[in-house]
DNA sequence: TATCATCGTTCACTTGATGAACAGATTCTG
DNA sequence: CAGAATCTGTTCATCAAGTGAACGATGATA
C-alpha cells in the first residue's frame, strides 16, 4: 500500500514542507485522507519521519514531519532509483509513440 | 471498469487475432480471466465486437471475436486519442527527468 | 467560558480484481 | 464407441486497497 511512488513523493514534499498537515498533504498527492495517515505513520515506523514537538510558535500546524537523517538519505536514493525508471519509461513511450503514428498512417492509407 | 485503456488493448489485440480464447488474451493483456471476460462482454454490449459462431473450420477455437464496423472506428478513433495521450506524457516525463536531474546536482553539491 | 476551526485517527463501506470451480463442447485414446 | 482428457466461457466467493464521514482532542477566537 505504501508504494515506492508515493514513499517518494511523501518524502519530497515533507522535506520542503514539514507543517504540512495530512489533509492538504492528501489533497496535494490527490490520495485519500486514510491513506495519507497511513502512509505517514509507516514512515515513521521505519524511521524515515519524525512526528516533531508540537509548533508552538506558529499559528497553525499540530505536527511537524521532520525528515530523520535516514529519511534524507531514502530521499536520495529514491530520487536517483527515479530518474533511473523514468529515462526506462521515456524509451518505452518513444516508441509506443512510434507505433502509433505508423498504426496511423497505415489505417489513412487503406482508408485512402 | 472497462477503461480506455483496456478497450483499445482489446480491440487491437482482437483485430488481429480474433481466435483468442479469454484465457490466453487475459494473458497477454497481463490481466485475470475475469476481468477479461467481463471487458469482452462490454465490447460485445456496446456493438463494438461480435462473438462469431464456432469456428468448424479450425480445430481449436470456440468463439471468433470479431470487430464489428463500428468497433473497427473506435479502433481507429482510440488510436488517434491515445497516441495524442502518449505525446502528452512524453512532455510531462521530458520535464519531470528535468527536474529530477537538477534535483541530483543539487544534492551532491551539498554533499561535496 | 463557550464556540468554532483544525488536527490526527479510526473504521464501515465501496470498488475492483482475482482465480478456483463448474458445465458444456470437443478431441484424444484404447 | 465409451470414457478420459482438454479445451471453452461463465460465475462468484474472497481478498486487497482506497475512501471519507465521524469522532475526540487541541488551540484559537469572541
Amino acid at each position: 500500500m505504501l508504494s515506492d511512488e508515493y514513499r517518494y513523493k511523501i518524502l519530497k514534499e515533507l522535506q520542503s514542507n514539514p507543517d504540512l498537515s495530512q489533509r492538504e498533504l492528501a489533497k496535494r498527492l490527490g490520495i485519500s485522507l486514510g491513506k495519507t495517515n497511513f502512509c505517514i505513520k509507516a514512515l515513521i515506523e521505519k524511521g524515515l519521519v519524525k512526528a516533531g514537538n508540537f509548533k508552538r510558535s506558529s499559528d497553525k500546524a499540530k505536527y511537524l514531519y521532520l525528515l530523520t537523517p535516514k529519511g534524507i538519505e531514502e530521499r536520495v536514493s529514491l530520487t536517483h532509483h527515479f530518474l533511473h525508471r523514468k529515462l526506462q519509461e521515456h524509451d518505452e513511450l518513444t516508441s509506443e509513440i512510434e507505433e502509433l503514428r505508423k498504426e496511423i498512417t497505415h489505417v489513412s492509407q487503406l482508408t485512402g
